[in-house]
DNA sequence: CATGAATGAGACTTCATTCAT
DNA sequence: TATGAATGAAGTCTCATTCAT
C-alpha cells in the first residue's frame, strides 16, 4: 500500500471539509491513546473498550473510526510510518553515502529508543502486526542499500536478506534498550556491526559508525504525537 | 508432590509406573497441542478450551497440570527451549571453533525453519512471550561467542550487543522464511553476514559459512517432544 | 474412567447418561424461562441475557445450550409442539370422524387460550418464528383433513390451502382471545365456521361444533411446563 | 423544538410552498424507505440508521420527522392502511352485494400478494406491530359483513368473530403466498372458503368467488408509494 | 485424576437518541 | 432544517477458572 507520506491536504478520496476538524481531532486522540497502550502492554493486548477509555471517548465512538482491532493496528502503523519518514528524511538529508545513511538510520532509531522507550516499545509492538509499517521501513532501507552497493561500500549476496538483517538487528537492539540494557556508545556499536555484516571494510565501518550524527533540522512539532504520557 | 494414594514402590528409578507414565503422557499431549496451536495462530491466541480439545482432554483437566494460562505459556517456552538445547548441542558437538559453532547454530535454525515452518512459527511466537526461553538461547550463543573471541576469530566491542545481534538476525531471517521468502543458500548467506558482523575476516567468514553442516548423531528419539519433567 | 468414544450408551439422538440430569434440568429451566418471556413480550423480543436472568442462570450458561436466538426459538417451538402433540392426541383419542377431530382440535386450542392466555401468547409468538413448530401443527391438521375428505364430510379444492385456513383462523381467534375479546361459545362458533369453510353442510357443522368436548384423560403432569407464572 | 404541523405561513408564499413540499417529500422518502426495509427484513428489524441511509438522509434528520422509533412504526402502519383504503375502495366501488364485496376484497389482497410479494411481506410484518392498521382493515370488512347479512347471504353467529376469521384467513393465505406456495386459482379458492364460513350457500359461494374481478379505475398515482425499488 | 457444567468478568458491538454546528 | 459525530445503555459473546461428581 503506497499511501504516500502526505496525509493528504486535498486528497481526493477523503473528506476534509471546513468546520469538521473535530473528527480529525478525535481520530488523533484515538491513535495517541493506542500508541500509549501499545507502549504499555504491546499491540496484542489492545482492547477496543480500553482504547475508548484511554482516549477519553465513549465506547461507541471507537466504532465510528475503526471496525476491528486490526484496523487500529493498521492505522497506527501508518501513523508511525509517517512519523518515521519525517524523522529519517530529516536526519539523513544531505548525506549521499549509502553506508553512512544506513548507519545514521540505525543509530537514530537506537538513540530515540534510549530517549523515548515508550515510543520504542510501541514501535516494536506495532511492527509485528502492521504490514504497511514494515514495508514503509523497508523502502527506506532498501534505497540506502542499493546506493551503498553502487558506491562500492557494500558487498552482500542478497538484497532482501541484507534488508532483513539490518531491520531485525536494529529492532533487536531496540528491544534490548527497552528492556533496560544500557551500553556506552550502543548506537555506534550496532551500526558498526551492521556495516560489517553488509561487507564494509573494518576500518571504514568503524569510522562511519562513529561520525557525529547530523543534528536534524528540529521542526517544532516533531514527535508531537507520541511524547506525551497517559493523560490521566 | 507427595501423592498419598500413589503406589510409590520404594525409592527406585523404576517407579515410573503406569500412573506416572500416564500423567506424563497427558502433560506431553497438552504441550504438543499447545505447540500446534501456536504454529497455527500465534501464542497470543491460545485459548485453554481450544487447547483441551486439541489435546483430546476435557477442559478441567488442563488445570490438573497448569494452574493458570500463564503457566502453560511458560511451560511451552521451556519445552521449546529444551528441544533447542538438544538440537544445538547435538549439531555442534565435536566442533571446537567458536566461529564455526556460531555459524552452525545459525544455519541449523534456518534450515529447520525451511523444513518445518510450523515449528519456526511456534518458536517465533513463543520467543516473544517466554522470558526463560530467550535466556536459554542466550546461554548457548554466549558460550560460542566467548570461545570465538579467545580464538581470535571474533572482534566485537560488546558481548551482550553481539549476542543480541546474532539472535535477532537469526530470528529475523526465520521470520522471513516463515513468511515465504525463499533464497538459494539462505542459511549460508545469513551466517556469513553474522560472522562478518562479529569481526571475522571476509575470506574466513565466507569459508566457514559454507562448510557442510555436520550431520547430527541421529539419536532414535531425536526430535521427539521430550521433557517428562514433572510439574513443580 | 473409561473415556469411551461413545457418549450415548443407548439413547437415539440425545444423551441421557446417568448422573447428568443436571444438564437436562438446566435446559428445561431455560425453555420454561423462554416461554414465560414469550408470553410477556413476544418471541421477537427475547434477549439472551434476559433469558439467563429469568432462568436464574449465569449469562454464559445460556451459550452452553443455544448459540443464537434462533436456536432458542427452534427449541421452544419443538417443546411446544411436543406438548401440543400430547394435548391433541389425548383429547381426540377415540374420535374417528375427521370433521369432529378437526372441530375438537380447534376448540381445544381456543379453550386453552381462554384458560391460559400466557400459554396462548407464547404459542402465537413462537409460531411465527419456528418452522419446526408449524410443521408439527400441520401434520395433525392434514391428517384430520384427509380423513374427513375420505369420509365425505369435507369438500375443499386444495388441501394445502385448507390447512392454512384452519390454522390461521384458529390462530386469529386465539389472538383475539388473548387481546381480551370474550364471546359466549367462542370455540364452537369458530369451529362451526371452519367446518363450513371446509365444505361441511350447515346442519352437520352446527351439530358437530357443539358436541360436548371429550374430557381428556387428564394426566397429573399435564401442562406442567407452562402453567406457572414468573417465579419471582 | 416546535413541532407544529404548519409553520407560520407569514413571510413569503414561495418559502411556504417549497419548504413544505420538500418537507413532505422527505417524509415520504422516509416512509417509502421504511416499507422497503420492512419488505426485506420485517418490521422488527427496522434500524433508524439504516432507514436514514435507505432514504438518503442523514440519521439526525429522521428526528425532524419522528420523535421516536415507535412513531416511525406507527406512521408506516398508517401509511399502509391509507394505501389499503384506497385500494379496497377503488376495487369494490360500484359493487353493492356484500358477499361479492367481501370476495373481491379477499381476492384482491391475494392477487396483489402474488404480484408484489414485497408489498405483502411488508404488510404482514406491519400488521403485527401497528394496532391502528388492524382497525383500518376491520372497518372495511365489518361494513361488508353487515351489508351481506342484511342481504341474507351471510349467516354467522358473531360479527366480531366473523371479521377476525375473514382477516386472519386472508392474512394466512398471503403468508403462504409469500412463502412461495403457488396454487392455481388461489384467490378464488380462499374466497369461496371464506364465503362458506360466513354462511353463504355452496353454489352461491362458488359462483361469487369466481366472478371476474372488476378492473379498478386505475388512478395515475395508484400504487405509487410502494412500487419503486431502492433508489440508488 | 478426569470430567464438563456453571460461572462471571470483561470484551465486543449495535443503535436509538442527543446536540453543536 | 440538515448534518453527522458523539454518546451510552443494552445486548452479544468468549473464555479463564471453579467445583461437584
Amino acid at each position: 500500500m503506497a499511501r504516500p507520506a502526505t496525509p493528504a491536504p486535498a486528497a481526493g478520496g477523503e473528506e476534509l471539509t471546513r468546520g469538521h476538524k473535530k473528527k480529525a481531532r478525535t481520530r488523533q486522540q484515538l491513535l495517541d491513546a493506542a500508541l500509549r497502550i501499545y507502549a504499555r502492554k504491546g499491540a496484542g493486548e489492545l482492547a477496543l473498550n480500553e482504547l475508548a477509555e484511554e482516549a477519553s471517548v465513549s465506547n461507541g465512538t471507537v466504532y465510528n473510526y475503526f471496525r476491528t482491532r486490526e484496523e487500529v493496528l493498521e492505522a497506527v502503523g501508518i501513523e508511525l510510518a509517517v512519523q518515521l519518514s519525517h524523522q529519517i528524511a530529516m536526519v539523513s538529508e544531505g548525506v549521499s553515502l549509502g553506508a553512512q545513511r544506513t548507519a545514521i538510520g540505525v543509530r537514530t532509531f537506537l538513540r530515540r529508543a534510549s530517549a523515548d522507550p515508550e515510543w520504542a516499545s510501541a514501535l516494536l509492538s506495532v511492527v509485528r502486526y502492521a504490514e504497511g509499517m514494515r514495508s514503509a521501513l523497508a523502502t527506506y532501507v532498501r534505497g540506502d542499500l542499493q546506493v551503498g552497493l553502487e558506491q562500492g561500500d557494500f558487498r552482500f549476496a542478497h538484497e532482501g536478506v541484507a534488508m532483513t538483517l539490518v531491520v531485525s538487528a536494529t529492532m533487536g537492539a531496540m528491544a534490548a534498550i527497552v528492556d533496560g540494557e544500557t551500553v556506552e556508545g550502543h548506537d555506534s556499536i550496532v551500526a558498526e556491526m551492521v556495516l560489517l555484516a553488509l561487507g564494509v571494510t573494518t576500518t571504514k565501518a568503524r569510522q562511519i559508525a562513529r561520525l557525529p550524527l547530523p543534528v536534524p533540522a528540529e521542526s517544532p512539532d516533531d514527535g508531537r504525537k507520541m511524547s506525551r504520557g497517559p493523560r490521566k
